[in-house]
RNA sequence: GCCUGAGUGGCGAAAUUGGUAGACGCACAGGACUUAAAAUCCUGCGGGAGUCAAAUCCCGUGCCGGUUCAAGUCCGGCCUUAGGCACCA
């Protein structure tokens, strides 16, 4: 039986659209379901098959949704701004707007070609004036609540280009498009108060069901974290500066301080004599843009401005320096630094020679009541020749160890490690090399049966020749000296402080973990949770210091130097200073002209165009001009999916109505680069709207999903300079739109990349023509031929769906086609049944073949199946017998077997009795319905 | 450097969350139909030992170790890889 695919999409096609089947009604009956797939930039490359993927997906979702009667909102849309389309419009002098729309027409045509059960009665694009009217309106709500503000802000600038850049198209500290090299640059930028929603965006994320790593991802970029203001005096100033750290607790460690380079401290306190250094540092920096400052730059750099500050705890005087390791955007743009306990400190400290005191001791071992307490050493000794380490073997007695010993009355730790080392093995021509940090360690010593907790410091000598006296020991110390390889320690060294000696020694840097505290009066002995606690009681009770919570997240840069983008509604009055447009001139249309070069001094190209940016002052009606910067692309889609509830209204962005009806997105579909920044922008979005009372819901978005990428056959990303693209148009024009929806639902974890296949694609190919076939078999019985596979495969492809399992629902398909393919005659119902399931991922065909067989009503519209779960149970199953847990053999068993007649069972077969044989059974384990494993000895 | 995933046949992948590892599909091989090819259908398909053929046994989910009657799944330690963040104090 033939049939032609091409022929049945189009016509089914044709009939959604001429009979709306899916427009959503704002206010049905039914209850409400939001399905919705990030709406697209429509790119002049066309639809994606990575598109094909996620739209497929989601229109499976919302196809069965319908099916179990619900209300779906499946809508699409176009985020239509944007710098490609002015790009384009720049070379060939058209307006972007008419690049856009053709555009459009070609992704809704492949749109429409891929059979997406899209509501197009919403369709709107963000570059609709229409639309943005809104967007505009929104600003103004953000501006008048004080929530938008102007700010000078460094911008990437490239001095060739002349423009503005995104930290995007500025990777790597050069213009994308000539090379030369990005520069900062203060611009004036109109700023949303995004900062001021950390705190409530974390905590919403507890009325969303995003995906654990979605809310990670949001957790991160929100950055929160814990810490402590410290004010620390200037000396020979009547002044002080605050610093921000999460670890006052080792604050007694600390040794300087630092400024940011841009901190406005910084040229006042200055010692005349550190002047230029300090100036030619400052102006280093500027040339640097962030990508160099962070990135490439290594190296700890820095200079002393020649000033102390006095540390509120000792008193101490601690050198000030300034260094572009410290942000002036971050914190306080000041650190207190504690070389002791943090890596870029510690790095700084050693490089500019500045003490290291140690505050935390690591501790190991198990701590014990009434320890005694000493002091010791560890001492580890290279010799570089033969790559090898001295080590005392004490066999049975105590394993491998380094040298160790008590530090006695009088002795320095080093003269101790180097007497040690003379007694113990008779090597005394050596060089010191490097002093660890100590460590507290906790033991017991069986020889003399008493509990120790001593405070080790270990070093390293390097083996300089290998001159010896002979050993002093005492009758207790019989060991062997050995030297052996990195390897053997690894393995051999089982002694936790010898271990971490041996760690610290030969891996130098800042101990930044937990420990106990010293060197730290009111906090020794404390450990780190500890010591931050009663450190900043002490600081508030001294007043000078408090606890703070800071986030990484900064306010929203909100301005663009663009032409194509919503223009932002404000107006600049000589006289009244920055003022809002009015309302109800709204919206504030992009001029239609064809010229819009960039300008010289990085201003939109906006600013050219005198006719549209001179107008009057709405307060004073003087002379005024309009703001020529526009809004960022993640503005019109910040609330697209508000308006999508009510898409045509004139008088609001969407009633409140509308928006309390549809409630919330149910199911937001998206790529992985989306989910920080895109997902913040518009949870802000709405809580804001929330707060003045416009959204009925803080959250409005409540699962958020995130598919993998399609990728080329080689496995790299589609891109045309490796010609690995594959065209939907091609693919459908081939096969049809049902086999690359099957074939993309079939490739892999939706979750995950996958590589595409075109021996994939015809594998689904056929499993379509079979089931075309299958039509054959059709008899007049009724009822179900394969009740109980039929009934498990209602409930799974029902939960697979659910739970975006695309890829095991087909495959449940495919299980229960070749079952029915075995039947010499097949029931109506079976098919229809089997086509239903299938019809949210393949709808042509099954809504095709349920029509030409007469199977009944239209799959659309009919109820989606249902099964019985005592319908799903097996009459009988495949006992696993094991012996000892190795499979030994299998029965058949009746489901109603019991405990008892299992064990019985398992032990009459055959292979079974041969491994029991002779050997008593210990016990056996039952596992219902699955196995039965009988341990015997 | 930090965070988060992932590592299973020739390939894409499954595995009810601790209970028969490799479902389903692709590729491949053999066979049927055909003048022939395509399409279609049937059979086989992790590695090894064994056998005329079986039965059966051993090994096998990145590596090493552990817990358990039983580990792809849990725990500890590594290796590789992808993505995100990155001097965030």
């Amino acid at each position: 039986m033939y049939y032609d695919f091409k022929k049945i999409e189009a016509k089914w096609q044709n009939y959604w659209d001429e009979h709306h089947t899916f427009e959503a009604v704002t206010g049905s009956e039914k209850k409400p379901y939001y399905v919705l797939v990030e709406f697209p930039y429509p790119s002049g490359s066309g639809l994606h098959v990575g598109h094909v993927r996620s739209y497929t997906a989601q229109d499976a979702i919302a196809r069965m949704k319908r099916m179990q009667g619900y209300n779906v909102l499946y809508p699409m849309g176009w985020d239509a701004f944007g710098a490609p389309a002015e790009q384009y419009a720049i070379q060939n002098h058209i307006h972007p707007k008419d690049a856009v729309r053709e555009n459009i027409q070609t992704f809704k045509g492949q749109m429409k070609s891929l059979g997406f059960s899209f509501d197009w009665s919403r369709e709107f694009s963000t570059t609709d004036p229409e639309y943005y009217k809104w967007t505009q309106w929104q600003f103004l709500q953000f501006y008048k609540h004080g929530m938008a503000y102007k700010d000078t802000v460094p911008v990437n600038w490239c001095p060739n280009c002349k423009t503005v850049l995104s930290n995007e198209d500025a990777a790597g500290g050069v213009c994308e498009r000539c090379g030369t090299n990005v520069v900062q640059k203060e611009k004036s930028q109109w700023m949303l108060r995004m900062s001021d929603y950390s705190e409530d965006l974390l905590k919403g994320l507890d009325d969303t069901n995003f995906a654990e790593k979605v809310k990670l991802g949001q957790i991160n970029w929100i950055g929160k974290s814990i810490g402590a203001h410290v004010d620390f005096k200037i000396e020979g100033y009547d002044k002080t500066f605050t610093v921000f750290t999460t670890r006052c607790d080792t604050l007694f460690g600390a040794t300087y301080c630092v400024l940011a380079p841009e901190h406005s401290y910084v040229d006042e306190i200055t010692t005349e004599e550190h002047k230029e250094e300090v100036r030619a540092y400052k102006e280093a920096c500027t040339l640097k843009n962030e990508m160099e400052r962070t990135e490439l730059n290594k190296e700890k750099t820095g200079v002393f401005t020649g000033a102390y500050a006095i540390n509120p705890v000792n008193d101490e005087r601690i050198p000030i320096y300034i260094s572009d390791y410290v942000l002036a955007s971050y914190g306080t743009g000041a650190i207190m630094a504690v070389p002791a306990h943090d890596d870029r400190d510690y790095e700084f400290a050693k490089k500019f020679e500045i003490p290291i005191i140690q505050v935390l001791e690591e501790v190991t071992g198990k701590a014990h009541e009434n320890e005694t307490e000493k002091k010791s050493i560890v001492a580890i000794i290279h010799d570089k020749k033969e790559d090898k380490y001295l080590t005392i073997n004490w066999k049975e007695k105590g394993g491998r160890l380094f040298i160790g010993g008590t530090i006695q009355e009088g002795e320095t730790p080093l003269e101790c490690a180097l007497r040690e080392i003379k007694e113990e093995t008779g090597y005394t021509d050596l060089e010191f090399i490097y002093e660890g940090f100590k460590i507290n360690h906790h033991y017991y010593a069986y020889n003399k049966d008493k509990y120790f907790n001593i405070e080790a410091t270990p070093f390293l000598f390097e083996l300089k020749s290998d001159t010896k006296v002979e050993q002093m020991l005492n009758d207790d110390e019989v060991f062997d000296v050995e030297w052996v390889s990195k390897e053997v320690i690894m393995k051999e060294i089982q002694d936790e402080l010898h271990a971490k000696s041996y760690e610290y020694v030969t891996n130098p840097g800042a101990m930044t973990g937990d420990g106990t505290h010293t060197n730290s009066s009111f906090l020794n002995g404390l450990d780190k949770e500890e010591a931050i606690n009663k450190m900043i009681a002490w600081l508030e009770e001294h007043h000078c210091g408090t606890k703070k919570i800071n986030y990484k997240m900064r306010d929203w840069i909100f301005s663009r130097q663009r032409f194509w983008g919503e223009p932002i509604p404000m107006i600049h009055c000589e006289k009244c200073g920055w003022v809002p447009m009015k309302e109800e001139d709204l919206p504030l249309l992009l001029p239609d002209v064809a010229e819009y070069e960039p300008t010289d001094n990085g201003e939109s190209p906006l600013a050219k165009i005198t006719d549209w940016v001179n107008t009057t002052c709405p307060n004073c009606g003087g002379t005024a001009t309009r703001e020529t910067d526009t809004m960022p692309n993640w503005a019109g889609s910040s609330w697209y999916f508000l308006r999508f509830m009510d898409a045509h209204n004139d008088k609001e962005f969407a009633s409140l109505d509308a928006m309390k009806y549809w409630n919330r997105v149910d199911w937001y579909n998206g790529g992985m680069e989306h989910t920080a920044r895109h997902l913040l922008y518009a949870r802000f979005w709405v809580q804001f709207l929330y707060n003045i009372g416009l959204v009925p819901n803080k959250e409005m978005i409540w699962t958020r999903v995130s598919h993998g990428m399609i990728l080329g056959s080689n496995g790299e990303k589609m891109s045309k300079s490796k010609g690995n693209v594959i065209n939907p148009d091609d693919i459908v024009k081939e096969m049809g739109a049902d086999a690359l929806r099957t074939y993309e639902m079939f490739i892999g974890d939706y979750e995950k990349d996958a590589s595409w296949s075109t021996n994939g694609l015809k594998g689904c190919k056929k499993f379509l023509d079979r089931i075309w076939r299958l039509q054959e078999k059709l008899n007049d019985k009724e009822g179900y031929t394969e009740e109980t596979l039929i009934h498990q495969t209602i409930r799974k492809v029902t939960n697979d769906l659910t739970s975006m399992k695309y890829n095991t629902a087909v495959s449940a398909l495919m299980i229960l086609l070749n079952e029915l393919e075995k039947k010499d005659s097949i029931t109506k119902q079976d098919l229809r049944t089997f086509i239903h399931l299938l019809n949210p991922i393949a709808p042509h065909i099954t809504e095709e073949i349920n029509e030409v067989s007469g199977l009944g009503e239209m799959l659309a519209s009919s109820p989606w199946p249902t099964y019985d779960e005592a319908k799903t149970v097996e009459e009988s199953y495949e006992l696993v017998v094991q012996v000892n847990g190795k499979v030994r053999g299998k029965m058949t068993v009746s489901t109603d077997a019991t405990e008892e007649e299992m064990k019985e069972l398992a032990q009459s077969i055959d292979n079974v009795k041969n491994y029991l044989d002779g050997h008593e059974i210990v016990k056996m384990v039952v596992i219902p319905k699955k196995l039965v494993n009988i341990v015997i000895r």
